[in-house]
DNA sequence: GCTATATAGTTTCGTCTGTGACCAAATTTC
DNA sequence: GAAATTTGGTCACAGACGAAACTATATAGC
């Protein structure tokens, strides 16, 4: 492909990696505010609060292998809750660098309150769409998200190799 | 649909919202940091060039218009790329308050010279989609952000009325 | 056992973001 | 045509983020 068939056909509002951060984005902001101003919670924080609420005890190490999320973002949101007594701390039985994570009472009881609203935010954003479509939107997402993966690793190559 | 139930539904890694975002997040970052690295642009930066590059001489407001950036970012990407050189800023003929953008030859210089890196990224990340995937995926796209802009709408309202 | 290396998590630091205040120019209202 | 409002754009601030440095503990190699 020529440079000038690539600046032709370069349109950003087809250009998929843009399309898909302004819906991410549209969506994220949507859902961020309602737990922020409802909440007080931080996406990261209900993001491991459903974790641990699905998964019991776990590290924040094991929370990071689960989520994608950085382990200075779950570090910080661990801080949080763990300040408002939504999880408990307790001592690793046997690695003292680490702690067991697990929610609190008051952090279930947050949990089971948000949860009902979080699958209707996903309810109203996929009514309209078929349940196949939705299926489908879950696996091109997966997709994507790989081959991005995928190619990061071709990038930190050597330019020679 | 009772707490119990959704407590039992929602699954973090099938939630859609978060799927969504971890995708989003993946290929952005694996494209911010090939527009930072080799061309030292941000990715605001790139959307400007972009705009311009298609749409010709614009004020800020219309590339806000266009792109869904705030108008801080394009505010900031703006003074960038004038301050490289790499668009130019005249006077708005009837509208002092702002000023009319457009590639300076350097600008369309590197809009070619990225724009063809740009679709390669996109063709390598839907490889292994069909076409007919691709449409799919990207009207889905839409209809979610224009549902999530329903919504914000929605939240806005007071709560009586 | 003792040094070297790896791992869990935290802190620091520079950067990027959006919100809200703000300024100046334009437009509307009376 | 002066006062009030709106609009284009910037500034200042505070929050969030990730890379890298750091602390503390654990494991490996010898």
């Amino acid at each position: 492909m020529s440079a000038d068939d690539a600046e032709a056909r370069l349109r950003l509002d087809s250009y998929l990696p843009y399309r898909l951060s302004v819906a991410s984005n549209a969506v994220s902001g949507l859902i961020a505010r309602a737990y922020q101003d409802r909440f007080g919670l931080t996406i990261p924080q209900w993001r491991v609060i459903c974790v641990l609420a699905r998964d019991g005890r776990l590290t924040q190490g094991q929370i990071v292998g689960r989520t994608f999320m950085d382990k200075v973002t779950v570090s910080r949101a661990v801080q949080g809750l763990a300040a408002r007594r939504l999880v408990d701390r307790s001592e690793h039985h046997a690695d003292g660098r680490s702690h067991m994570l697990a929610l609190a009472p008051e952090g279930r009881r947050l949990f089971s309150e948000i949860a009902p609203l979080a699958l209707a935010y996903e309810t109203a954003l996929i009514s309209g769409l078929a349940p196949e479509e939705v299926t489908l939107l879950r696996r091109l997402l997966t997709r994507l998200q790989s081959a991005a993966a995928a190619l990061v690793g071709e990038g930190e190559r050597p330019p020679i190799g």
